[in-house]
Formats: C-alpha cells, structure tokens, sequence
DNA sequence: GAAAAGCGTAAGTCAAGGCTTACGGAATGT
DNA sequence: ACATTCCGTAAGCCTTGACTTACGCTTTTC
C-alpha cells in the first residue's frame, strides 16, 4: 500500500517538477533550488516529503547532501498501474458484453 | 503533459479511493457513496474533478448517472511511469559509473 | 579556531481545497 | 399534474499544506 504515500507525494506539481529533475541525474539541494521560481528551504521541504515516501535517497558528500530517486519506487508505481489496467480493461470488457444491464 | 492533471487528482486519497473503485466496474454515484464514509455531494464533487482530468466518463440511464474509468487515461499513466524508469534507470546507471565523483 | 559553504528546521502566513448542508433541476413512475 | 429518485451546484466552514524568513547545525577550508 505504499505506492499510496508515493502518488499523494508526487500530487504538488513542485514535488513532481523536483522529482523530475532528479530522475535526470542526482543533484544537491542548492542546485535543484536554483532552477526553480520557490526557495531553497522549500525545496528542502519537499525532498524531505519525497525521502519519506520513499522516493528518493539522500547521500552525503562534504557540507552538501546528493538526492537521487530510487529506481524501486518507480517500479513500484509503474508495477500499480499496470495491475489497474488489467482490472480496469477487464472490466470495463464486462460492462460491453452486458455483465450488468 | 496531461498525466500531470491525472496524477493530481489521483493525489487525494478519497478521491483515489473512488477511483480505484470505479475500476472494479461502472457505478453510479449513490452505490459508490453508500460505500463510503465521506457524503454523496463530495462524492459527486470528487467524481467531476476526476472527469475533467479525463480519468473517467459518464453516462446517463435514466436519472441516474454511471461512471466509469477511461482505459486510456490508465494507460497514459502506466505509459508515462514506463518512460520515467527509462530516463531514471539510466541516469541511475550513469551515477554508478562514475558519471560524476 | 574562525570563517564559509551547504542544509535542515521552526515559526508564521495565506490561499487552496475537501467536506457539509441546503437547494434546484432533470428524468421516471402513478 | 404530482411525487420520487437521483444527482449537480452554491455557499460556507475549516483544516491542510505550500511557501517565506530567520536561525542554527555540521562539515570543510585557511
């Protein structure tokens, strides 16, 4: 059930722009900040929401702090989405052969 | 860009909740509240906003009002996660590397 | 050890939106 | 024509949460 945490994090377009940018290579706080119109503590804020849904991990190195998402959680959300569309499909075939009225 | 409508409604969890399950088969709008703890208009509510990010549509028989998942929308979004471990796996691979220090 | 770099956190503000009750409107039954 | 069913919408409340500024901590550098 934590791929519920997963889509509730990526909900905020700010969330899902910084996940996005990481997904094209790992990068510290400062830099991911200065690419976007919001503050650097808000950034912060987020990576911590996306940390904690398991999104993305957190590395040291010296004073700075690498981000990276973790390939497993998108599996994981892609691995949903597959298993709802054969439920939605199957049904959805149900609902055309006249399953209810 | 439209996935990101989606994923922004998918982001509430009533609203996920109904969507997951209008999934199991169309419904109208009073069997789908009766079975939840929130009341019929939020309901309605939840449901518009999941019509206009084109997740599901609807259909009139007599007055009631039957809805049901869009299969395409679910595979937008599948579709969409399938690229993102494309771009995050080989960003991924490249950080292993030693793409960076 | 003092300064600088790079972040996380606390506190506060403010708009967004989820929920409820009340109401009105279209479609069916009598 | 009237009542009933089933639903969408309006208005309002109230919490959630996204954002900012201010501050303090840790790690490196000189």
């Amino acid at each position: 059930m934590t791929y519920g945490t997963m889509i509730e994090a990526l909900g905020a377009p700010t969330r899902r722009a910084i996940f996005e940018k990481l997904a094209e290579g790992p990068s510290s706080v400062g830099a991911l900040a200065s690419g976007m119109p919001v503050s650097r503590p808000a950034v912060s804020q987020h990576l911590k929401a996306l940390k904690d849904a398991g999104l993305v991990t957190e590395k040291r190195r010296g004073t700075a702090r690498i981000y990276s998402v973790d390939p497993k959680s998108i599996a994981e959300l892609r691995d949903y989405f597959d298993r709802f569309w054969d439920v939605a499909l199957d049904a959805y075939k149900r609902s055309l052969e006249g399953g209810d009225a």
